[in-house]
RNA sequence: GGCCCUAUAGUUCAAUGGAUAGAACACAAGUUUCCUAAACUUGCGAUAUAGGUUCGAUUCCUAUUGGGGCUACCA
């Protein structure tokens, strides 16, 4: 229990025995005292006031003083316009260090009675180009909810659902068909998955000039130009080709996914991603479409005058979704259905969250209730975890035309500004170039993560391109520089023989900023309860940042090693190390790594 | 047209309905005989507009305006 319920607890009932009233306990409501003020915890007076029938100050005060009075957790107490300061005493804070210090997986907590089979899925690229900033977020907070939620003593499989088939990838197939030259990515030495892109970004130049041509010389409107373009249709034969098993096509197909596929083997390890499982549409969407035409058999669906089959959902406030096209081919959702369905059967989670933008809410409502529909229970357990889009200083990122931040090219970007910088500041003179590059990719990876994840995952966020990620202020290698200099610090104190971890922690008078940095401490634990509740490594991010920043002013006001008094010297050398330890789990729980030292 | 999300310093981000709205970058000025100056200290500067609920609103509600998204055969 933390110590905000226990103090609630307390002051509830002590309240309720000085005024004869018997409040439930979230009548009481408790803060972290601010800064600027003395005290540890602040209880909010205002609501107490008609249950009391006395004056802020008054209610304050004998609150107060028979907290003081009967419990020696309390030092002290202040009232203050309304709010009772409390202070917890010194040698709670003392035990607790001492306690956590001893505790490896302080602030997870691995054992969870409501333990839950969690599935989550992200990343889920299209193979018919690379990865972009809109993916790098994906990934990024796929993975980190991942091990949040681990963290917090669930059980999480991690999959990947690739798109591999579809329109989409037959445009990049046809493009490469008839204007590839038979060249492939090691002919011209192009990354797979860009190598595929570029066709992709091809098919719609060519596109988009049928289109036009159709208009100017044919006098289509715009609408029926893009319908009837022969390129379109071109493309779309393919995919019925494809639907039929056409042998042409399926090499063809086979042939550019498995490019794609190295490509992306190679950006998820420079990102340090992995997965549980990859699942590819080309094998689960056909359960989908079984799936429709089952639920046609039965009824819950409607077929319409040109043979498409589509689902009513105007009485749940929506409108008509089409399952099948009129060509008998799957859609997005047909193919979502499938995949559900195949999921629910090899896991038999509690829980599914898809890690997947806003712009697609409508359609995982819609996903939701026609699982409902079709008489699966566990719909009802499918999250769509629904982040914002990256968006340029000019717009949405546009794959189409090609105007995208791209993936590794930001990587690439990242790790020549973390090289140039640490080379300004001679940083890593005298280490290896492994040790070197190394360091350097840590420190560029988590500039970049961090970048992302400090961001509330709801919201959209702008990125431009034109300013690089910064390295300096609240950014991923000021937490690591942090821990940097705390691995010195507890390097130095091995040399030296010093064992501070055998320190006990009786008698010790509490700076200003130890103090606070104890409390930042203990809320920890609480950061990733609430960060695993919220789904949101945003809290981690927030707070592992003040951590830092309150340890960095720690170190630069207070001596360590030139302490004199030897208890306080081990105190500051454990208190240290515990933050080292805090700030390299926090950073896992983003999936960023620590360098030893910058 | 309908529905959903969103609006905080010059910029990028914070703030379970609680005290004087926090940071970072940028800008201006300081701190290295001292454990890593990728650090620390100081200054400048913001809740779109109009109502409402409340002891108290950046937070909840309504309207207006701006931005983004979705709206059955793209995924």
């Amino acid at each position: 229990m933390n110590l905000e319920k226990i103090i609630a607890h307390k002051a509830v009932s002590v309240f309720n025995k000085l005024y004869e009233q018997t409040l439930e306990n979230n009548v009481l409501q408790i803060t972290k005292t601010k800064k600027e003020f003395n005290g540890d915890y602040t209880i909010v007076l205002f609501p107490l006031l008609r249950y009391a029938r006395k004056s802020p100050q008054q209610v304050g005060e004998e609150l107060g003083a028979e907290l003081k009075k009967n419990d020696n957790l309390f030092s002290d107490y202040e009232i203050v316009s309304g709010y009772l300061n409390i202070s917890i005493d010194n040698s709670y804070w003392l035990d607790f260090v001492s306690e956590a210090s001893q505790n490896p997986d302080y602030g997870m907590s691995l054992e969870n009675e409501n333990k839950q089979k969690i599935v989550i899925e992200f990343s889920s690229p299209n193979t018919n180009k690379p990865q972009h900033l809109g993916h790098i977020r994906n990934n990024f907070l796929g993975d980190s909810l991942s091990r949040i939620l681990k963290a917090n003593g669930h059980d999480v499989v991690k999959v990947n659902l690739v798109n591999d088939r579809g329109i989409h990838i037959c445009k990049s197939m046809l493009a490469w068909e008839k204007w590839g030259d038979g060249t492939t990515p090691k002919s011209e030495n192009r990354k797979g998955d860009h190598f595929v892109g570029d066709y992709y970004v091809l098919f719609n130049k060519m596109y988009k000039k049928d289109v036009e041509q159709l208009i100017e010389e044919e006098g289509y409107t715009e609408k029926e130009a893009e319908k009837e373009s022969p390129l379109l249709q071109e493309a779309k034969k393919m995919l019925r080709k494809w639907e039929r098993k056409n042998k042409k096509v399926r090499e063809l197909w086979q042939n550019m996914n498995s490019w794609v596929f190295d490509g992306f083997d190679k950006t998820y390890a420079d990102l340090g991603i992995e997965f549980d499982k990859t699942y590819l549409e080309s094998e689960t969407y056909l359960e989908g479409k079984a799936i429709v035409l089952t639920n046609m058999k039965r009824g819950r669906v409607e077929v319409a005058n040109d043979d498409s089959v589509f689902v009513d959902l105007e009485a749940d406030g929506l409108d008509k979704k089409i399952l099948l096209r009129s060509d008998g081919t799957s859609v997005y959702m047909t193919q979502d259905l499938g995949t559900a369905i195949i999921r629910y059967e090899d896991y038999s989670f509690d829980k599914h969250i898809y890690v997947v933008g806003n712009e697609q809410d409508y359609h995982f409502k819609v996903l939701k209730i026609v699982l409902g529909k079709f008489g699966y229970e566990w719909s009802k357990n499918l999250e769509h975890f629904s982040y914002g889009m990256v968006e340029l200083p000019d717009g949405k990122m546009k794959s189409r035309e090609g105007k995208v931040v791209d993936a590794d090219d930001l990587l690439a970007e990242m790790k020549k500004t973390a090289m140039q910088k640490t080379d300004e500041l001679g940083k890593l003179d005298g280490l290896s170039d492994d040790e070197k590059n190394e360091i350097i990719r840590k420190i560029s990876l988590a500039a970049l993560k961090y970048f992302i994840l400090k961001v509330d995952p709801k919201k959209n966020m702008t990125f431009n391109p034109a300013e690089s990620i910064d390295f300096n202020g609240n950014t991923g290698p000021f937490i690591q520089y942090t821990y940097a200099r705390i691995n010195s610090l507890v390097r130095k104190a091995e040399e030296l023989s010093i064992n501070f971890g055998e320190q006990k922690l009786d008698n010790i008078n509490l700076q200003d900023i130890e103090k606070q940095l104890i409390k930042t401490i203990y809320e920890f634990q609480n950061v990733v309860v609430d960060a695993g509740k919220n789904y949101s490594p945003a809290f981690i991010a927030n707070y592992i940042y003040n951590l830092s920043k309150e340890y960095n002013r720690f170190y630069h006001d207070l001596p360590i090693f030139k302490e004199n008094d030897e208890e306080i010297k081990n105190f500051r050398l454990k208190l240290s190390k515990l933050v080292g330890d805090i700030i390299k789990t926090a950073l896992y729980l983003l999936g960023i790594e620590v360098p030893a030292r910058m």
